[in-house]
DNA sequence: GCGAAGTTGTAAAGATTTTGTAAAAGCAGG
DNA sequence: CCTGCTTTTACAAAATCTTTACAACTTCGC
């Protein structure tokens, strides 16, 4: 369903993050499942609401954000980089793009003695 | 079908865990090649419920649970680790894997004799 | 065919995990 | 600076799993 070179997302419902199996729970699952299926695409938290809690719209509820923090947590370092946070709309789920190398003359090797 | 250092299953219906012949019912049996016939996969209880016992989707039965309690048991030490529960969705059968020796000198022989 | 032994399903109690949410604090935006 | 949204944490409720025991059913041996 998703890859790249830290996360991959099985249909299945296996996760694995830098070859570790993430264990997640079923709702946090459903939430990552949702927001990965809409990689790059802001998902509105009515849409993730009723999608995945069957809640109707403009409910008001904290619920979604506590599973947010729940699964950038088992996302380690990269939680805020796969998930953001889009103010007053919603959530998207960002595809890992590794840094674009920067271009580096090599250093003398008596200063890599330090 | 399935065979590692210390589980060995035959498509006949014999099982051998080190180097002892295990004696499972039918059932336990049928249970066992199902989820190692998908190891390292999560199978739905629905799955294993419509597969081993026929039962239809959505059916509420504790009969899985107790009968995977009773394989786990005849698996010795390991059941936990062959078969993994998988919360809210179902069971995987997990590959047993040597851990990875740590790198290590050679003790003398004398200390050996401790 | 019958009794014994084994297998299987399930209830029920307890344990564990998941989930929802309140509340306080932090932050974004106007 | 204020309002409203997000984040964080803790906790209780809900959901699921585990365990054990027992009854019913099936199989086996005589």
């Amino acid at each position: 369903m998703y890859r790249d070179e830290h996360l991959q997302i099985d249909m299945s419902g296996q996760v694995e993050f830098d070859t570790r199996r993430l264990t997640l729970t079923r709702k946090e699952f459903e939430l990552l499942a949702m927001l990965a299926r809409n990689a790059g695409e802001i998902v509105p938290r009515d849409i993730l609401l009723s999608t995945v809690w069957g809640y109707c719209e403009g409910t008001r509820t904290r619920t979604l954000d506590v599973h947010v923090r729940r699964l950038r947590r088992k996302l380690g370092g990269l939680g805020d980089t796969y998930i953001q946070t889009v103010f007053g709309v919603g959530y998207r789920f960002e595809r890992y793009r590794a840094p674009r190398p920067l271009l580096t003359y090599s250093m003398p090797a008596f200063a890599a003695t330090a």
